[in-house]
Formats: structure tokens, sequence, C-alpha cells
DNA sequence: TCCATAATTCGATATTTATGGAAATGTAAG
DNA sequence: CTTACATTTCCATAAATATCGAATTATGGA
């Protein structure tokens, strides 16, 4: 995963209504759920309902189908899938960052190095 | 991981520049990174960085230690780990997430329910 | 004490984001 | 074709964020 995606990805999580609407929806199953009956659950304004669950689709989290005069709104596991990838191939060097006790030494970096980096003082 | 806290660190996350910053004291390891150097290596200006290491300290995902002249930051593995952790339990549903091909079904969830929701119309 | 340097805070500004009423669009049914 | 309803778009407004020069606050060395 790219980071501009991963960056859309977390901007589109980090906001308490649509958390809690993908969280709603990843309850829901593969299925999904109508904008209707999500507004109901959560108690959000439909005008402000279109506009996180646009925010969501537009970060590939969400996927919609319409159905008659109805849209049904999913979660997209393959996204959140490569989210929590990105986080843990990116943020934790290596570490296993899942995994219990981690953190310290860091061991040698398979991975891709940045590079740019290091240049003078202080020396370390 | 409570919903507060992991809103808290995406938004922290959820910007270039940060999410620039964190990588890098990832990958710096737990002795962590002069501001300074910071500053030098992603080429940000004092002012702008001092404000987005203060909000990443505050989503607790770096921490800080004097040293002479020099503040020393360095990544947060374990509230990485929490955020990881919290993604993987909340938002895929028991699908074990980070595995292959996740996805389908939704097997029975053995956890935790909002319970809330559920109300009326359509009846799916 | 005085100077240089590291980092933060202050303050002004520009941009983005969130909210929700009202109007518009689409779809089905009478 | 008219009405009912689901959802989105439009629009105005409020609030939160990002940027960065300039001033301020440490801290150490001459």
């Amino acid at each position: 995963m790219e980071t501009k995606i991963a960056i859309a990805a977390l901007a589109a999580l980090a906001q308490e209504t649509r958390l809690a609407v993908f969280r709603y929806l990843v309850e829901a199953g593969p299925q999904g759920v109508t904008v209707g009956r999500i507004g109901e659950a959560l108690d959000v304004a439909p005008a402000t309902l279109s506009f996180h669950l646009k925010e969501l689709s537009r970060a590939g989290l969400i996927t919609s189908r319409q159905e008659s005069r109805f849209i049904w709104y999913s979660a997209n596991y393959e996204s959140m899938n490569a989210l929590i990838a990105y986080l843990t191939d990116n943020c934790c060097q290596g570490q296993a960052c899942g995994v219990a006790g981690a953190a310290q030494a860091k061991p040698k970096s398979t991975r891709r190095k940045t590079a740019a980096a290091r240049k003078k003082r202080p020396s370390r």
C-alpha cells in the first residue's frame, strides 16, 4: 500500500462518526446496510451521513450497491487489511509489531530504507 | 485500546509530515533522534515540526527525553502495537484481518457486540 | 555575564473539515 | 402523472488544522 493511500484511509477512520460507521458496517457483514439504517442506528443526520459515507468511499474503505430505492453500503475488508499491513510493515521496522514484547534493538532491517536521512550533527 | 485513543492515534498519523516523522523515528530505533535532525532529514521548519511533534506526543505515539540542549524523540512502539490491535479487533470482526484471504461470511463473532443497533426497516 | 544554539510558543493566516437545513435527484408505486 | 420516500447535492457556517516568521525560553560554553 502506498503512503498516500494509507493517509487517506487513516484520515477517513480518524473521525468519531466515520469510525463508528465503519465498525457498524464491519459488524454488519459483507451484505451491508442501507443508509437509512445506518443513520437510525448511529443517529446521524442524512446530509452528514452522506458526507461521511462519501469520505469513507473515497478512501476505499467501503463500497456501495444500489438496490431499488436503497443503497447498501458495506465494509471493504481488503483495504482494511492493506492498511493494517502498511502499518505493520512501515511503522514497526520489522519488529513484528502485532506480537507481544516488541520494541528494542532493531535487528538489521531487511526492509527498504528511505535513505534520504542521515546527515550531520549530532552524531548520536 | 479505547476508541477515543485510537481516533487520536489515527488522526496523528493521518498527516503526511507526521507520518513521515513517525516512520523516521521508527527507523531510527529506540534511542531516538533530536528535533534538529528530524527537521533536516525531512525538511520541515522548526515551528511546524514542533507543532507536529506535539501532536504525535499528545496521541501517545512518541516520547521525548531531554539531554543537555537537545531533545530526543523516539517512537512509542507499544502504542502503535495497541493501535494495530484495535484495528484488528474492532474493524475486522474476528476475521483475522492481517491474514491473507480474509473477508467473507463472518464466522460467528466470538467478540463483543455493540448491541445498540438493529432496529426497523428494511428487514434486510 | 554574555553569546550562540536547540527547541518551543505566539500570533496571523490560509485551508480543510464537519454539520445540517433545504432543495434536487432517483426510483417505485398508486 | 402524482405522490412518497431514500439518498445525495448545495450552501452557509462553525470549528479544527497546518504553516511559518518572529519572539521567547532553556542550556551550555567562552
